[in-house]
DNA sequence: ACATTTTTGTTATATAGATAACAGACGTAA
DNA sequence: TTACGTCTGTTATCTATATAACAAAAATGT
C-alpha cells in the first residue's frame, strides 16, 4: 500500500525525469546528470555548495557529525527527493549534512538559480516539490517527538517501520529492507548506542517480530500493529 | 543583527500584507482576515483542517500532546509564518499540532486550493514561502541533533538563544524575550522535566548568564558566545 | 589459507535526568 | 485580609541508557 502511493506521487517526477535531458539543458544550462557508485558522496557537511541535487534513482543517506564526533543519520531518502542548498541563508552557505549513496545513485545536479527558474516556470512541479519538502519537515517533527518521548525500543520499531514503507520489498515474513544497514547504522538512525540497539534487535528477533542477517533486515510488520 | 535580517526577509511579505484585502478576495475567494486574542487557539491537534493560516502579526505556539499526555512544544513562530494544512497527505487530513496564540494574533486564513493558486500566480512569493518552510525544516533538524546529543543545560541555552533571535528585544543586559514563558513552558520546549529546567535556570542566573522573573526572561547573550 | 578488519552479542558499571513530593512565593479573586 | 490556585525551588530516589570492554563470528584482503 505505501508502495503504491509512492508510485502515484512520483508520476509527475517521472514525466520530468523521462523527458530529454538535452531539452532541459537548453533552458537550464547548469543541469547535469550524474551517476555515482555505492558509498560515494554527493557532498559533505561544511561544503560551500550552491547546487541543488535531485535524486533520479537510488537511495542516499543524510548524516551529520557533531563536534563530539557522534554520527547522526538525519534521514534516508530515495527517488524524487530534492536535496542540497536551495535556501537563501546568506549567513552560512555551508551545508549541514553529508550525503552518501547507499548503492548506485543517479541524480540531476543544477545551480540554485536554474532550480529557482525551473520552479517558477513549472508551477505544478514546484507545488509537488513544495509538498515533498514539507512532508520531510513533518517527518523530522514526528521523529523529534518520538525520540523525545519514547524509549530506544520504540524508536527502533518506528524507524524500521518507516524505512520499510519506503524501501521495503514484500517478502515471506513481511517487508525486507532493500538497503543494508549495520547495527551501528541503525543506532545512528535512532540516536542510541550500538550495544543497546543490538540487544533490542535480538530481543525482537527472539520474539519473532523481525529477522536479520548481516545482509538484510526483514520486518514482520503484522506483529507491530499492536503498537 | 538577526532582527535586521528578519526585517529584510519580510519585505516581500509586508508588500503582500499591506495590499488591500478586498483586492485579494477578488482573486482568492476564501481568504479572510482574522484576529484572535491571547491564549486562543488557531486550530487543534486532530482537527480535520484543509485551510492554510498565514500569520500577519503576533506570536503562536505549535505544540503536540503525546498519547501519554506529555506536551511537547514543536516551535514558536511569528509574523510571516505559514502553517496549517497544505500538504497532500491524503492518508490523514488531521493536523498534528495545536496552535495557540501567545498574545494577540492577526492572521489570514484561506483554503488550500486558493493558497495553491496564489503560489502558482505569485512565483516570487511562492519561492519566498518555500524558503521559509525549508528554513523551518532545517531548524527542526538542528533541534533534533541538539536534543539527541546535548544535555538539558545546552538545550536550554540553544532554545533561549534561538528565541531571543526572533523575539528578543534589546535591553540593558542583552535580549529580553517579548513572550512570557513559565518554567513548564520552557521545559516543554526543551523536552525536559520542569524540575531540571528550574535548577538549570537558577544555575545560569547565579552565574549571571541570564535573569528572569515570572514575567520575563532576559538573556545576557554575550556570556553565551563561548559555547 | 592466513591475517586483518569489521560486525555482532553480551555484560558490568556509571550517570543524566525522570519522577515524586513538598514548601515557599506570588498573583488574584472574594 | 483571607483563601485558593498557579508557579518556583529543592531534594531523595529510581531507571533507562551511555560507556567500556571483550570475545566470537563473519567478511575482506593478501
Amino acid at each position: 500500500m505505501p508502495l503504491i502511493e509512492n508510485n502515484l506521487k512520483s508520476n509527475l517526477m517521472n514525466k520530468f525525469f523521462d523527458c530529454d535531458l538535452k531539452q532541459l539543458q537548453a533552458d537550464y544550462h547548469s543541469i547535469k546528470e550524474i551517476n555515482i557508485s555505492k558509498k560515494a558522496f554527493l557532498y559533505h557537511q561544511g561544503d560551500r555548495c550552491s547546487d541543488v541535487f535531485w535524486i533520479k534513482n537510488g537511495i542516499v543517506k543524510l548524516s551529520h557529525i557533531t563536534e563530539e564526533g557522534i554520527e547522526m543519520t538525519m534521514t534516508i531518502l530515495g527517488k524524487g527527493s530534492v536535496i542540497g542548498c536551495f535556501w537563501n541563508n546568506s549567513a552560512s552557505p555551508e551545508v549541514e549534512e553529508t550525503v552518501q549513496a547507499l548503492g548506485e545513485v543517479n541524480f540531476y545536479r543544477l545551480a540554485k538559480s536554474d532550480f529557482k527558474a525551473l520552479m517558477s516556470h513549472q508551477t505544478e512541479l514546484a507545488w509537488h516539490i513544495f509538498e515533498e519538502v514539507n512532508a520531510r519537515k513533518q517527518k523530522v517533527e514526528r521523529k523529534l517527538r518520538t525520540f523525545l518521548t519514547q524509549p530506544v525500543e520504540m524508536r527502533v520499531i518506528a524507524t524500521l517501520l518507516e524505512l520499510s514503507e519506503i524501501f521495503g520489498i514484500k517478502c515471506t515474513h513481511g517487508y525486507a529492507l532493500e538497503i543494508h544497514l549495520t547495527q551501528q547504522e541503525v543506532a545512528d538512525l535512532v540516536g542510541a548506542s550500538r550495544s543497546v540497539v543490538s540487544t533490542v534487535l535480538n530481543d525482537f528477533r527472539s520474539r519473532g517480530m523481525l529477522d536479520y542477517t548481516r545482509e538484510q533486515i526483514c520486518i514482520n510488520d503484522a506483529s507491530f500493529i499492536n503498537l
